[in-house]
DNA sequence: CTGAAAGCGCTTACAG
DNA sequence: CTGAAAGCGCTTACAG
């Protein structure tokens, strides 16, 4: 291994001198500077990151916590994670993943090993215990969602208002006046309180009223299976309804699949778009469905920029909402004639 | 935060013996390690990784080097990821993501930084540059995947001959005499040599002589739209075929939805089994499919097991190659009479 | 603009 | 069984 010892010796400086140039530190002679960068280059230095860290107090190493298989992340969860951990890299930092348990003492435990500079947490609770361990703990984090009030907290989310929003107005501009969200099941404990759902359905009530339509909700389970079964309800509790705005990729293809089974023509008879899709989503659904994009790259690059500046104390970075974008295909359609 | 200093000072030792007593490094006496756990317990210690790091010469953290979206990794990935995650934790490691290119650059550049003990390498090509640059490092790596002779390599991957031996096993046992493997789309540049094609392609010939069946092979792409295009092929060029075995994940969705969309009943015309599939394919088509299922989970661990070993400097761990299990579900059933 | 030196918090021969 | 001390490869006041 090639030390800073080695490039000093060879360009005849102090190691200081070789650190104030790696790092940009402190000005250096034109000159002095060229030699060791002639020595760097002949001798293929190259900082050690570990050495780096214990003396500067900074590892440059985030942690991604996640909730392993709690729920579907899947596919939305990869761009996440790859758009993250490209992030880190561009910004001189390395990402490790942390597949920990919502429950907190397993969290206290890394953290206490002093490896990372800062938590990205994802799959965040409206009221979560592991933002009093991080709080405790001194350490800076990010939330990928957010808690009942995230004022406090430095936080990226998807804007569910805005994309309830625009949900219905690309709905009501066809024409369509029935309207149904299906949210997810809370039936599980640890989803009473998902966030995601919450604000949807309050995000709903509210632009239903705007529009001065009726705010129908049901929930589903997020496998295609329960999309199945929810085509069925929808049917005999909901025969009017002919737009279905969906918050689970999965259960909406069981859903379309269902419904064509039993007769429906989509869009012709009714309208299905799911709420925070990921891109592979439209395609694997016949018709390809019009989707509210989840802005997963997007959330997973301001996250780490976020808690990077947070990191290095810098001013508190502002919440981000970003809001799931429309991209139309063919699932969306004016209702039928009445 | 807590140092072994402030420990030793406490219990009324050197730093050495609370060296010794937090990693079991020498005996240490009864009475001595009580009084030190003690001091521990009451401070609150937690060993710091970085300082423990620099000075034994080891991180504890392994990377996971993947090409970022080059395929669709997506959910069989996830589960990897997670699976490798929580394995490297379980021994006292942990897992940062490098989504780096195929090119070996930038691989280079981040072991240079020192930062991991060694590299699990996925997506791996038959003739993978990236390969030389970590042997020239004198970095310990685990190929996930296996280059052309992967002999001399630590490596995990899919069977994919029993994998293809089950799964002709399985449809010759329903009867049927007329199958097709469907492989991937190797116009790709980096496509070329894909071993999970070239190795599927090899199996399939050989198995199909053992049984005396031809073995016709087509290819598609990754998509649901590619998938659709291959059963008006398949309707056109091989009318007789009564089952399909396909690599690809999406492009079965797309097969499926096609065939039935043209009249095809599914398993009653034609059987579909996905070889390399993900846990939540099956319940993503209608009727749901059976599958030969990825053990991605069981890579994930089984490829950090071997890496830890390896770094360690035990005896290099021998081959790991998992099939894929059969997972019977409705989309296979014996071919119609003829 | 440059250098000598302390120090980051551990591990590990070495000595006793 | 235990301790004193060197050392891992950097960063960073401090002095000049």
């Amino acid at each position: 291994m090639v030390t800073m010892r080695d490039v000093a010796d060879r360009a005849g400086v102090s190691i200081a001198t070789v650190s104030f140039v790696v790092n940009g530190t402190k000005p250096v002679a034109a000159d002095t500077r060229t030699r060791i960068e002639q020595a760097m280059a002949d001798l293929g230095f190259r900082r050690n990151a570990v050495a780096r860290a214990l003396a500067s107090r900074r590892t440059h190493i985030l942690a991604m916590a996640y909730p392993a298989l709690d729920h579907d992340l899947s596919s939305s969860a990869l761009e996440f994670f790859t758009s993250a951990a490209a992030t880190a890299a561009r910004l001189d930092h390395h990402l490790v993943l942390w597949p920990v348990s919502n429950d907190a003492a397993e969290l206290k435990e890394l953290i206490g090993e002093g490896l990372v500079d800062g938590v990205l947490l994802m799959e965040v609770q409206l009221d979560d215990p592991r933002v009093a361990v991080l709080e405790a703990a001194r350490m800076p984090f990010a939330l990928i969602g957010r808690t009942a009030d995230p004022t406090p907290y430095v936080h990226v989310d998807i804007d569910f208002d805005a994309t309830i929003r625009e949900a219905v107005a690309h709905l009501h501009e066809l024409g369509h006046r029935r309207l149904v969200l299906v949210s997810g099941d809370r039936s599980d404990p640890g989803m009473i309180d998902y966030g995601p759902y919450v604000r949807s359905e309050a995000a709903f009530q509210a632009t239903a009223e705007a529009y001065g339509l009726e705010p129908t909700i049901l929930r589903s389970g997020t496998t295609a299976a329960a999309g199945r079964e929810l085509a069925g309800r929808l049917a005999h509790d909901h025969p009017d309804v002919t737009a279905v705005m969906i918050m689970r990729e999965y259960a909406s293809l069981g859903l379309v699949s269902e419904l064509r089974r039993t007769g429906r023509d989509i869009p012709g008879d009714i309208s299905v778009l799911p709420l925070v899709a990921s891109r592979e989503l439209p395609s694997l659904s016949d018709p390809a469905l019009t989707i509210m994009r989840s802005p997963g790259p997007e959330l997973g690059r301001l996250g780490v920029e976020s808690l990077i500046t947070l990191v290095a104390g810098g001013s508190v970075p502002p919440p981000q909402l970003i809001p799931c974008r429309l991209e139309i295909a063919s699932s969306t359609a004016p209702p039928p004639e009445s």
